[in-house]
DNA sequence: ACCGGCCCTAAGCGACCGCTCAGCTTCGGC
DNA sequence: GCCGAAGCTGAGCGGTCGCTTAGGGCCGGT
């Protein structure tokens, strides 16, 4: 069903980004203590100790609490708004670009719930500034997607009277993915990819790719 | 396109079942505080304030800052719950049925979205044995989307390869409405659920009501 | 051998949290 | 006129929060 994004560049832990060693270690305690009690329930100690840190260590690496949700949040969205452009770019019509960009991104929120938890749900806790930044890169988000759907429309492959409304449909089914996916349970996020491609092509009008049929 | 359930039993302020006043002012605002910062960031002292009163005054009404959310929570549940079971029992066919239970269930998460999205995201701040109360709530939640679904399937009217997944997908979509709603925006809560109530019936492969044909 | 910079810790500061309590006011019943 | 209950407040308790500070090991360069 997909060609490219399988594991847009390292799936497993990515923050490699981050330095030195210790940063990446208080990030990753910071997005696990987030993505399970929420940034507000989580207190520095925790993170610190999540990281085999004392409290104080924290302060080395980070100014503040917030900037840590900030660096999460960017990296993540960053990550999100990567995968999207692949299977946006990818060959094909449009069909088979929506399919795999759906089926990518809700690969990711499933795959990598803990982060996307962070990044989709604790938006309200940055400062203005801090919001504002990601908001924009979540209105390229929201074009990269509109973008597919309406080259589908242009060529005749979808019926869609509001595009705007279900670019908006469309992503909010994906995001909540992370809201409500259990690692534990008996779907696998390649699974739960492959049932909301084929959903949200049922939602744009467009026939069922060759594959299914 | 809808029958009953318009405004299933007072849509302006559905708090009247709380008493006294003054246990009902409390109520309000802390749904609103709730709403607008979560509620780890929600203070007390915040919630007496906006209800016009000392922060000693919430303890008369409510043991604990947790038994305000159970209680909004519970009873933010049963209204959920009951406007899709009015949908659900109505006449006509399942797609009818379907139509209706999507458009109301889309109109209450958005017009009433402050006491929606204390509803749907603050579960994990409440203690193991309110949340598996309200979680048996989301069972029924769910069995009455897949009755429905189930139903379309046996007569014909739907074509569903997954009828549990769609039906995490169909709630997924109109709870998250919740999250992305905005008042000042361009949509009315019923043109939401009108658009949404169409992409559902897509999703399950639904003929168009005649209406929109 | 000595130094300066880099990480890190122990201790703790001031602020604010959820919550309590003694006492004040209000008001209906008699 | 008096009383007890109900509703509310001002003051504050113990605890925890985000964050700071002083100083200790470690290490490469000289």
């Amino acid at each position: 069903m997909s060609t490219a994004a399988e594991t847009a560049g390292g799936d497993i832990e990515p923050w490699e980004e981050v330095t030195p060693d210790a940063a990446r270690r208080l990030l990753v305690a910071a997005v696990e203590a987030f993505a399970e009690r929420g940034y507000h329930a989580t207190t520095t100690r925790d993170i610190a100790g999540r990281a085999g840190m004392s409290p104080a260590a924290l302060y080395i690496h980070y100014k503040t609490k917030e900037e840590l949700l900030h660096r999460i949040s960017r990296i993540g969205h960053d990550r999100a708004l990567g995968i999207l452009r692949t299977a946006s770019q990818g060959g094909g019509g449009a069909t088979e670009r929506l399919a795999d960009a759906v089926s990518s991104f809700v690969r990711w929120h499933a795959g990598r719930r803990t982060t996307a938890r962070v990044v989709q749900y604790e938006l309200d806790a940055l400062g203005p500034e801090a919001r504002d930044e990601i908001l924009a890169l979540r209105r390229r988000v929201d074009a990269e997607v509109r973008g597919i759907i309406e080259d589908g429309v242009a060529s005749g492959e979808f019926d869609v009277p509001d595009v705007h409304g279900t670019t908006l449909a469309v992503l909010s089914l994906c995001i909540d993915v992370a809201r409500w996916f259990n690692v534990n349970g008996p779907r696998t996020p390649d699974e739960v990819g492959a049932l909301y491609a084929d959903l949200v092509l049922r939602m744009v009008g467009a026939e069922p790719p060759l594959a299914q049929r």
